[in-house]
DNA sequence: CTGAAAGCGCTAACAG
DNA sequence: CTGTTAGCGCTTTCAG
């Protein structure tokens, strides 16, 4: 049955108009294997003389592929993840995949995410997010953790792909950073979940590395609110306290906030490092001293992960870390002589 | 053929276990006119015991309508999009819809985000960004706008459903709030798009009604970087000013940094608001006054205002607009009387 | 409310 | 490389 003259055109229309057979166009479409230039050139001639879109849901149900991966984002307030879907989206656009982004929260039908990108039929699924148990039970379609989770938690430890920043060793950094500069009383403002952990972790490591005691406060949730509190707690057991490693961004400006308050400057009196070198980090106002995890390049690694995981779902699992870099500001400084 | 015993279910084995018709299950599964309760949930109990989810793929080809709309946003760092988001899916959700959100940015491919949604074949587009000309051309799918945009520099000034937050009140909230506390020397940060241009007039608006002549500085990018600089021509121009509103909150953050170097304090020696109520003016170690624009509340119309058009392309043009509110912190207070 | 029937636009397998 | 042939799982008539 030729061309019906209305409506948009399909496949066959195009095929008409490029004078070669459905099929060809066809494979054109998915980047052929072996088609002549000739006519591989007359076929994307009539696809834009027509403006052919082809049927994602036509090729989805013939194919049992929709070319669509889920991206499971802990909080869209933390602006991390930008540059973590963009890496990501730079490897997966390339190769026909469409990444959709969601975060933790349940939608108006009090449905989370993940069910969410199932009935969307989705081909794989990115977790960039600490999931709460049994969010991920039962899921079929193959899974690339980005960034540091609790996997364990998860039942999980089985074999996932995994790509991340390393934390610990980032944290290790931002805790040596201030131990170089004479820093002693160095204290911690933890945060849970995967990062925070490690995090947590490799401040402790540096710690003992150089003889010092650790103290962490906080540990709960990684905002604004709960960095102030931990700093506020964390002053008033330990006032003599010249430098902080917080969990992340958002807490380091929280205890900004609970330094000021008590009269103390930064980073004269105190020196302040952040985590995730965010664009918070980079405001004049602020200039944290924080890590860069290279949450672009996870991104990327984490779509070529996904890619060799959808091409051979029996590989061995991969894990890949990607090493941080502290990114210094005003934050950070000589501790104060005086104290 | 009856069903298969292997694969996923199918809208056939529900009908099977159900003791009812594939008809039947089809209008169960979008929420049926005239369904009786004892089948209906009968329908459910089979669905849900066979784990079974529709195809959307087979639903889109079959009713050619993909139940997706695409949601375009300026930019994915400024987090005034989250708000929004959730609004908006807070009722498309339950109508079944699917959101996906992409920011302005081009994909690996080189191609724009309208081009990706149109390739999904979405069903309609929300715009909350102020998008380059052209991008929007001959997109045949409805448009809903979010938020305040040049619609004339888009061609667009045709029938366009939109729904915004009434910037041009709320600078001029702001704008009256400075005045009302006794200042006199008040300037503008401004903005370019859509938003930036109305609060300008805001402000000017406000200025003019007390007699006052306005000055403004800026009026490019909105980033932290952009307000910086504004503020420092503006300060070095205009040393005697004791007011700012700035046009957003990261604009006005990049002022703080600038009055600051100048040793200037905030609020005793100058006052400064921003625009949005983003997290960031909540943060304690900046407490902006700022202006809620409400984004969910414009969200949430923009989905009713799309819900409507999608079940009549032809009713009249849909037009909102909400009013904001004035969130008073830390970072304004009466002049100081010594300048 | 049921059941049958006809596709939606594309992929995939195969014989030419 | 071409052309044919089946469907993928669902929606939509339409007559019962």
């Amino acid at each position: 049955m030729p061309t019906d003259a209305s409506q948009r055109p399909t496949i066959y229309d195009v095929a008409q108009r490029a004078g070669v057979s459905k099929s060809l166009v066809s494979l054109v479409l998915r980047g052929a294997p072996h088609v002549s230039d000739a006519r591989r050139e007359a076929v994307e001639a009539a696809i834009d003389e027509l403006g052919y879109r082809p049927s994602r849901a036509a090729s989805a149900l013939a194919s049992q592929r929709t070319l669509t991966v889920g991206v499971l984002i802990d909080d869209f307030h933390n602006p991390w993840f930008v540059e973590l879907l963009a890496g990501l989206r730079s490897v997966l656009d390339p190769a026909g995949y469409t990444a959709s982004a969601a975060d933790l929260q349940l939608d108006a039908a009090g449905r989370n995410p993940v069910e969410g990108f199932l009935a969307q039929h989705v081909d794989a699924l990115v977790i960039a997010a600490d999931p709460p148990a049994g969010m991920l039970d039962g899921v079929e379609v193959p899974i690339v953790v980005a960034g540091t989770r609790e996997l364990g938690a998860l039942g999980l430890e089985t074999a996932l792909d995994v790509v991340a920043g390393d934390d610990e060793l980032g944290a290790r950094l931002a805790t040596e950073h201030l131990l170089g500069l004479g820093h002693r009383r160095v204290a911690h403002l933890a945060g849970r979940g995967g990062p925070g952990e490690a995090r947590r972790r490799g401040y402790e490591a540096a710690m003992r590395a150089a003889g010092l005691e650790p103290t962490a406060a906080g540990g709960g949730a990684t905002s604004e609110a709960a960095g102030y509190a931990a700093a506020c707690a964390l002053l008033d057991a330990r006032p003599e306290v010249t430098g902080i490693v917080a969990a992340n961004d958002v807490m380091a400006v929280g205890a900004l906030a609970a330094l000021r308050e008590r009269g103390l400057s930064v980073p004269d009196d105190v020196s302040v490092v952040g985590h995730d070198d965010s664009p918070l980090a980079a405001y004049r106002y602020l200039a944290l001293t924080s890590v860069d995890g290279h949450s672009r390049e996870v991104g990327a690694a984490a779509g070529g992960a996904l890619l060799a995981r959808l091409a051979d779902r029996a590989a061995p699992p991969h894990r890949e870390l990607l090493a941080p870099d502290l990114v210094v500001r005003g934050s950070t400084a000589r501790p104060p002589t005086t104290r």
